[in-house]
Formats: structure tokens, sequence, C-alpha cells
DNA sequence: GCTGAAACGGAACGCTGCTCCATTTAGTAT
DNA sequence: ATACTAAATGGAGCAGCGTTCCGTTTCAGC
């Protein structure tokens, strides 16, 4: 019960505070770092940019997918918390939809790497899935809804598979001309509209 | 001069009969590897299955794009050949077009990690990269202009853009129950109909 | 200050890609 | 058949990486 010392309520508090500090320069380096040399960039870059041991990363983030996560966790609620506000100030639903998975994208297209580690098979990844997973996956499975109810999207396609389509279009190389991730995510979405047809 | 002896007709001659005899021992174990370990397995491990050293490998194949290039030669030039014999029978260039991409999907995502390693940013790969397109890309763009010229899609879709986008989006954990690439393969041919309203 | 525990750093281990060179072996000329 | 030469071989060796382990340092409460 422990009534009036810390129960816990804000988790990264509670620690000493030089462990806090660290943890703060391991963020910030591995930031840094993450954008020249991509979310695989070896474990002793970031140590030495933060000016601490190998040890210390690894016991703040025990694996790698703890580390990408907390970096970009910032971003990945932003990207979250902007589906209800797309949805209620767009056009249409669909029009939401648009716009967040372009949101979705440039968040994934300009972190060098990431995209990739998304999808990767290795299971060094995992944790970072699930946390995109369980952030991302209802903010758009919402949307998806909302276009279907709306009758601008077929119905039946799952939001995962979306997702992950989308993720996958996005890797590669960057800032290789002939490829735009965009226009493919963009003739994704072209065929989930409704066809006059149907 | 040498006058009788073989003058190097057949590329794959011309070479010491046990080079030809390990070349060829190589092949079948990195196929064999390749099935269970990805096209990322180890070289130790393939020189073992070979029962030949690490140097021979190299010796044979200097790049793993070169190695993983010789194992599925022949069903990338079944997957070329294919082209123009599906455009020939279908009922439509489109039908052809879906046709030969189901072909070009089924052979990726039996192959595990290959698809991977085709987008991979690493350099490890590049030539393999390169091979799939200089062998498949003017099949699909031969299909992709036979479908807009038969008014069946719209124009303007790179052949490169689309065959990257297939690629990338065959990427990932195999058996996956919640994604199938085909339907988002799908999904995205169905984006690129030629829409009644356009 | 003193002290116990939390936190630290980097050496050490295992695995991998790739290279180098002493040794073996196939093919040929005698 | 034998000897010779160049092609071919194999595995030790080096470098880079992830991860762990443990002796040492540093904080925080008394």
């Amino acid at each position: 019960m422990t009534a009036g010392g810390p129960a816990g309520e804000v988790p990264s508090r509670s620690k000493r505070a030089d462990a806090q500090r660290n943890r703060e320069a391991v963020l910030t380096a591995a930031a840094a770092v993450f954008v020249t040399a991509g979310v695989d960039a070896p474990i002793r870059r970031i140590a030495a940019e933060a000016g601490v041991g190998m040890a210390t990363i690894y016991r703040h983030f025990p694996t790698r997918a703890d580390l990408v996560t907390a970096v970009y966790q910032h971003q990945i609620e932003a990207c979250a918390e902007a589906g209800p506000h797309l949805l209620a100030d767009a056009d249409s639903p669909l029009d939401a939809l648009h716009q967040w998975i372009d949101l979705f994208v440039d968040f994934l297209v300009t972190k060098h790497g990431l995209a990739d580690a998304l999808q990767s098979d290795s299971d060094r990844f995992t944790a970072l899935h699930a946390y995109f997973l369980d952030r991302l996956l209802p903010v758009c499975a919402h949307l998806l809804d909302a276009a279907v109810e709306a009758g601008d999207i077929t119905p039946g396609t799952q939001p995962y598979e979306l997702m992950r389509g989308i993720g996958n279009l996005c890797i590669g190389r960057d800032n290789d001309p002939r490829y735009d991730p965009r226009r493919l995510v963009a003739l994704l979405l072209q065929g989930l509209r409704r066809s006059s047809t149907a």
C-alpha cells in the first residue's frame, strides 16, 4: 500500500539522479546517431556519443526496440493523437484517412531504417513492432471504419494488413528518385476506393 | 593457339573439373541452407554443408548477391520468360499482368528473406537488385504498356516503382495469417485500374 | 563523514564477414 | 608412368558487432 512515499506514479522518477541523467544522455545520443547511421547503429557508437558505457545503455534499454521506441515515442504519440483530430476536421473520412497516412508515411520515411526495422523478421524489433501496433492500429482502424461507413471505400480490408502494407512500402534506400513510397501508397489507397461498378 | 582443345564456347567450361564440381556443390548446399536459414545464412554454414572451405565459395561467388543470383537464376529466367507467354494466352493484357505478378509474388514469398534482401539498403545485395531489374523490369514494362494501351489501367505508373512496390509488399515474417502480401498486391493493382470517372 | 546499494564502464566472449597464403591437386608435356 | 606447373583449395586470422559479467565508482541517507 505504501502510504505517503513514492508509489511509482511517475515511472521515470524514483531512480538515482545520475541514472536519470544518463538515460537522457543516451536518448539524445541515440537520436543523433540514428539520423546519420540509422536505427541499426552500433551500440558502441551510441555509447561513445553519450559518453557512457555500453552496459549503461543495456541497463536502461534492455533491447534495441526499447531504445528506438523511447527515442520516437513522442512522435508516435503525436501521430496517434492526430487521428481523431483529422477525422473531425477533414472534409470526409477518406480525406482524414489520407492525411493521417501521409503523416505516418512522412514519419517513417524520415527515420532512416525505421520502416525496415518494423518489418524485420529478426526478433530484435518485435517490441517495437508491438508498440507501433498498440498505439497506431486502433487509430487506423477507427479512420478506416469511418471511411467504410461513409461509403468511400470498400469494406473488408483489415487495418493490420493496411498498416503493414504501408510500412512495407516505405522500406528502402532513401532518396531514390525513381521510387517514391508516397506514390505507391496513393495507389494502394486508390485501390481501396469503392468502385462505381461494384 | 590450342588447336583442337576447348576454346571456351560454353562459359561455364574451361575450368578445372574439381572447380566445376565444387561450384555445383556450393550451389546445391546454398539452395538447401537458404530454405531453412534464409538468404542471409552464414557463409560458414553453407561451406560446411557443401564440404568446402569458405574461400572456395568466395572465389566462385565474390559477393553474396552473386551466390543468391546463381541459386535462383533458373527461376528468375522462368519468370522473365513467362511474361510474353502470358500476354499471348491471357484474355486481356490486364489479366496477363495480374498472372505475371502472381508468379513474381509466389517466387518472392517462397524464398525466405529474398524480398528483404532485394530492398536492403546494405550494399551487399546491389548486384542482386541489378540482376532482378535487368531481367524482369523489361518484362514488367512490356505487360504494363500493353495494359495501358488496352485502356485497362491508367498511364503514368513507372515499371520500376511498381516492381519495387510489389517486392516491398512481400517483405516480412512468413506465415503470418494476418498479413498476406497477395491481398495488398491485389489492392495495388486495383488502384492501377482506369476508373470510370476519369 | 560513513556505508550500503545502485549504477557504472569496459574487458571478454561468441558469432559473423572477408582475406591471405602455405598446401594440395588436376591436367599436361615428356 | 612420371614430373612439373598453375589452378584450386581450406582454414587460420583479423576486424566489427551484440551481449554479458564483474570489479570499481558514485550517489543518497544516516
